[in-house]
RNA sequence: GGAGAGAUGGCAGAGCGGUUGAAUGCACCGCACUCGAAAUGCGGCAUAGGGGCAACUCUAUCGGGGGUUCGAAUCCCUCUCUCUCCGCCA
């Protein structure tokens, strides 16, 4: 969320940047405007408490002295202020209240070598911070070549009879998926594997966090007010709760209202959790196989920092993803996202497309973002700087998909497929499989 | 589900209608003392929003919201959360 005093002071830079998003036509004059009249408001609000105050105070000593006249005659002083404050007030909270809900629904500003674009046809490919197409082509898994055409996912011999979408349409409907034997055991792998590769080697804390969440974290990271639909909500005594659509809700919530300590900087963490997408909006997109779901597991990494590390930390969780990739040998491209297909809250992305063979195209896999302080301020996240007595300031915040495990499990079976509809088992996973080395064969 | 108790500054913990934004202790930061440290003494130490070039000043905040009152941390209602006991339960 915005700070209205920076809007104040940087009117140009803001309507640079909303230019920039997709279907926001919000001006900081407008902004501005309302601010001038809060202020206003506020004004001659405080003037009236000071009076009663200081009324009041005098009411005090007037009774304390027992000069019952004179207090009297205060109390009919102050009498003409009971009408007055009161109103005041709920002017206050009204103007307060329509700044707060335009402000909330304002998306994140694009750090300055974002590209500016409408859509992903504007994505422009990243190559690390000092890469290159070679470097990156020497650091990342080649494209698999094949002898005979791949199929999708959903058509691959040892698939076909594990992977059950009528079963599933039959309990919940479409865009759901039951998994059986050895492909649900590969899921599973494919989670603790991502799960033990951030927790022993990148540092990341292990959570289990509720995947039913209130309202107020889904505003704190973003989804509320303005994505709603999105979401899948359960009603729980007079209110209601949230599925997660990601572990990044309750995670980054973690440090609302509070005031951390720098030394505890970074925080970060990661989580293997179911995830809940209504869909709303994607009816016919992607209706086969199990590509986009309204239930999915991901591995989610969460990072908090000071606004100096943020920047590199989001280098640092781009790396963490892609060595999940890099160690399945599954070959892959990174995007950095224009300023038209941002998500709402980042300031910077990057999307992590796996290859998939039988779709003959990349898919995204992984989303890396670094929000600022966006999402710290709708949260009141912050920190107090160590050294000299000094005021708190917002963290920034990341999160980092490392990786979504369905469709990490859709590039396993597409690119590790032989002929005969058996799939080879990358080595990493070899271990989390009980040793096998194929599913499917004879 | 039933019956109670509670939520105060970074932490602990007073206050229960009137100069209380809040005692006291701890922690922390200055200064003094010391060769240095400890101990001791003195001072400082919440957050947010206004006004002012500034010095400074005003307002709000004692879990959240609403109410009573000239005046609320203190009284009432409500919500959230925590704790204790009983019941139920993976």
């Amino acid at each position: 969320m915005f700070d209205i005093k920076w809007i104040r002071d940087n009117p140009d830079a803001f309507d640079a940047a909303m230019s920039q998003r997709k279907n926001v036509s919000v001006r900081s004059s407008d902004l501005i405007a309302i601010d001038e009249r809060r202020r206003a408001i506020i004004v001659r609000l405080n003037e009236a408490q000071e009076k009663r105050n200081s009324l009041s105070k005098q009411i005090g000593q007037a009774k304390a002295q027992k000069d019952e006249a004179r207090a009297q005659e205060l109390m009919a002083e102050v009498a003409r202020l009971k009408e007055i404050i009161p109103e005041g007030e709920a002017e206050e909270r009204a103007v307060e209240k329509e700044l707060r809900d335009i402000l909330s629904a304002i998306p994140n500003m694009a750090l300055d070598d974002v590209p500016v674009g409408d859509d992903e046809a504007d994505n422009v490919e990243y190559f690390g911070a000092n890469g290159t197409a070679e470097t990156a082509a020497k650091a990342r898994p080649a494209k698999p070549s094949f002898t005979f055409a791949p199929k999708e996912h959903f058509e691959i011999g040892v698939v076909e009879k594990d992977m059950d979408f009528e079963i599933a349409a039959k309990l919940s409907g479409s865009r759901f998926v039951v998994l059986k034997g050895q492909i649900a055991r590969l899921e599973r792998a494919l989670g603790q594997f991502m799960l033990d590769l951030h927790t022993t080697e990148h540092g990341y804390l292990e959570i289990q966090p509720p995947v039913l969440v209130r309202d107020d974290a889904l505003f704190g990271t973003g989804q509320l007010p303005k994505f709603e639909e999105d979401l899948f909500f359960t009603p729980h005594g007079e209110s209601r709760l949230a599925l997660i659509p990601t572990a990044e809700v309750p995670m980054t919530n973690f440090v609302r209202e509070t005031i951390l300590a720098e030394e505890e900087l970074p925080l970060r963490f990661t989580a293997l959790t179911p995830c809940f997408r209504s869909e709303a909006g994607s009816a016919g997109r992607d209706t086969r196989g199990m590509l986009r779901q309204h239930q999915f597991d991901k591995v989610e990494l969460v990072s908090i920092t000071t606004p100096e590390e943020s920047i590199n930390e989001h280098e640092r969780m781009l790396a963490c993803a892609e060595t999940v990739l890099q160690r399945l040998g599954l070959h892959y491209r990174v995007m950095t996202l224009c300023t038209g297909d941002m998500g709402f809250g980042a300031r910077k992305t990057y999307d992590l497309e796996v290859w998939l063979p039988g779709q003959d195209t990349y898919r995204e896999i992984s989303s890396v973002s670094v929000c600022g302080d966006f999402q710290a301020r709708r949260m009141e996240a912050r920190y107090r700087p160590s050294g000299e007595k000094q005021a708190p300031r917002y963290v920034h915040t990341l999160n980092g998909s490392g990786t979504a495990v369905g469709r990490c499990l859709i590039a396993v079976l597409e690119n590790y497929q032989q002929e005969d509809g058996s799939v080879l088992i990358p080595e990493a996973l070899q271990p989390y499989m009980g040793g096998l080395t194929s599913i499917g064969g004879k």
